[in-house]
DNA sequence: ACGTTGAGATAACATTGTTATCACATCGTT
DNA sequence: AACGATGTGATAACAATGTTATCTCAACGT
């Protein structure tokens, strides 16, 4: 995992992808959706996908490299499911519709969503251009505040650095449902509900 | 790492702590803020702290054992963060304080602050009375936010409900900004102003 | 037709958490 | 006081991990 040689790069976003190297990330997709984080493993990845080792470092460069490659597909899947409902003339409620979106995909994807937000494969630290990605996913947020900001149902602000707030929000409440952290009393999904409303009512 | 069997079990919050197992939960807990979760090591442990590498076993029951001491101490030192400052007059301005110490801790202690929220120690999980503990932080806020509520400053609600979400905010933006995910023109601090802001209009 | 090159599989290596083996000190009993 | 039992702790072995090295062999150029 210590691949700070001058070698080949493999980007996030590779050109192209052989059939072999495809294989290998459907593998790994299930994998992951399957048994979690810790059966992520270069030899696992390689048998269920049938080929043999030496496949994962020939094609993505190690581990990580796969991991890479979950990374971006999560943030692209993520924002595909909050871009899902198109824009209507309510603008509180595309928001909250946005919002409820990313609660599903970080329900139904748990274990992708802890590849993307925990740091639960070990020594996996997603490219710059992999960061970059991922933080353009909030360009989608941030335009549909904006738009609220011009209807006047929110008040006028930096719109990046309000979609950046609101996605902490979710985030959070999300990160802390997923695992497990507090009373087991609380009822989340009310939490989240209740995020939306603070949202709303604070940034107006 | 999988001790399934019915071994003996030990628990978190252990009685007494020889004098072995106090050096080896300090070597842990310095090795943990200076180098990371990485190194973390049931070999580099041991030998930081002078002893041979089975006294992690029969002093803490494996490796699990250790986190899970580093992560309830964790917790009791955020709880002291946020307690520090007393009850004033000013209810609102006490919730402050609060977050203020909240992201103070997150940032000073990263790496102890990613072991508590973060599944960065692989297949760690906190024992039942691990979580409990870690979920009675959320008292503290409850009491603060129920002072406040019976002020008259926000609106009454159940305070645990309330202090869940309130602690979600704060997770969520100190956790981006430490995972630096989004784009780096970001300025999280304020993020984390605003996110104050935020939950003082959203909830009143 | 022959040497070269490159890809791919097998095997080796270092490191991890964990368990087994074993030496030896300490303690209770006769 | 001598002897066996007990249990503690260190060394070494084991399985699994990511990674690298070696080797085989097929494909290709001259």
């Amino acid at each position: 995992m210590t691949s700070d040689t001058t070698g080949p790069h493999y980007p996030a976003a590779m050109a192209q992808l052989d059939s072999v190297g495809s294989t290998l990330l459907k593998a790994a997709s299930d994998l992951l959706a399957t048994e979690g984080p810790a059966a992520l493993t270069v030899r696992r990845i390689a048998t269920a996908a049938g080929v043999s080792t030496m496949n994962v470092y020939s094609r993505f460069g190690g581990k990580d490299g796969v991991v890479e490659h979950l990374f971006v597909e999560g943030f692209s899947r993520l924002g595909e499911a909050m871009n899902a409902g198109q824009a209507s003339d309510d603008s509180i409620a595309d928001i909250r519709v946005c919002g409820l979106a990313y609660r599903r995909f970080a329900v139904e994807h748990q274990t992708l969503y802890s590849v993307m937000f925990d740091r639960v494969v070990p020594d996996f630290r997603p490219s710059i251009e992999a960061q970059v990605l991922a933080g353009s996913t909030l360009q989608l947020l941030a335009t549909r505040l904006e738009r609220a900001m011009i209807a006047g149902t929110l008040r006028s602000a930096d719109p990046l650095r309000t979609a950046a707030l609101v996605w902490a929000t979710c985030h959070g409440v999300v990160s802390l449902e997923l695992k497990a952290v507090g009373p087991a009393a609380i009822d989340w999904p009310a939490v989240y509900d209740d995020a939306m409303g603070m949202i709303v009512r604070g940034l107006s």
